[in-house]
DNA sequence: GTCAAACTTGACAATTGTGTCAAGAATGAT
DNA sequence: ATCATTCTTGACACAATTGTCAAGTTTGAC
């Protein structure tokens, strides 16, 4: 190996993703990801093809890290708890930053009638792996509910979730999703 | 008056809303909504001043449309049928045409944090008004639920909304976005 | 030390979009 | 018929972005 790279790709990749969290796949520019890099955009071509690799590569990273933050939420305690939790955890993740970054998946998702096959395909994978996180959860609460019906309710659960990050693009604070999050929960889970 | 205006303009806007209805704000090109009305883009940025000021006329339309529409239907038998109703409304909304141009609401709040104050308020007002609406719908029910209580619950419902106008960009179906609805409004409603 | 491979750099071409404007065309009032 | 006003038209200037590329630089291997 000679003429050896002069940047950390995954710390690269890391920027990247703070990048497109903020801007989004559409408005974060080759610009930006070199500046915030401090790679330049010839590199940042030669190394990774166009801003769509970019972008995948930073994406599979985020939601690697957002599914097992979800998973061992949902595994804290009961299920109402573990639900909790998981609310919890996910207004936090999309309030953060200043001003807050609002859900990368969410907004992919929008952005996503005008992108690739392969970026709408990891979101439903998200969606869906997301969903069968939830499910596996709810089933393991002692009987009561059949399988069918909490894969059902797991569906409704990730509609939802989609449901706060936009209301957090709307403007609701941190503490008004939570009591959205409160409320739906004591609603649907409490008595199912 | 003289050197009359050669469109309707309120066959332009209409034109525009569909445009914008399925571009999106930030895709849709003064080209494609010259191309859609037949109007040169010089004469729409005489008539109307620029893009957005396109936008709020359309999206004021838009706004108008649906809410009386959301009225209608929550007016509709008791207050579990009105919801199935409401429900139903908003579903054949987003999942119309071909492709389905989904949630105009939804996609401009995601838009919004790079649109301007104009936008970003149109959107909080349309669900505020939303909430409204339901809650009121809520409140006509005979007792066992408190304002405070209907209210709140207006807010999940309206956040529900904007859950599946999401998953219906990640690709589910309209018989699908039924589902979830009809989960929902059992889980939530018919025990409130 | 020399070399070849791989990376870096800055410039370039092409595209797309916005908003402006001067010249021209159309029209109701007189 | 003429005129002043308003609208229309096409061209223009400007800016942002993408993607490419040739020339230059670096570095490990020999």
């Amino acid at each position: 190996m000679v003429g050896v790279r002069q940047f950390d790709e995954d710390a690269v990749i890391a920027t990247a993703l703070d990048v497109f969290w903020r801007k989004g796949l559409h408005d974060a520019t080759m610009q930006d990801l070199a500046e915030a890099t401090g790679v330049q955009r010839g590199s940042l071509y030669n190394a990774y093809g166009d801003k769509e690799a970019m972008f995948l590569r930073a994406f599979d990273r985020y939601t690697g890290q957002f599914l097992e933050a979800a998973g061992n939420a949902l595994a804290q305690g009961d299920t109402a708890a573990g639900l909790r939790h998981f609310f919890d955890m996910i207004i936090v993740n999309m309030t953060d930053g200043s001003p807050p970054r609002g859900c990368l998946t969410t907004r992919t998702a929008l952005d996503a009638a005008i992108s690739s096959a392969d970026v709408r395909q990891r979101v439903q994978d998200v969606l869906t792996r997301l969903e069968q996180l939830i499910g596996k959860a709810l089933g393991t609460a002692p009987g009561k509910r059949s399988a069918a019906d909490a894969n059902r309710l797991a569906r409704v659960i990730v509609t939802y979730t989609r449901g706060l990050a936009v209301m957090e693009r709307a403007g609701y604070s941190r503490k008004q999703l939570r009591d959205l999050a409160a409320t739906f929960i004591d609603a649907v889970v409490a008595n199912a």
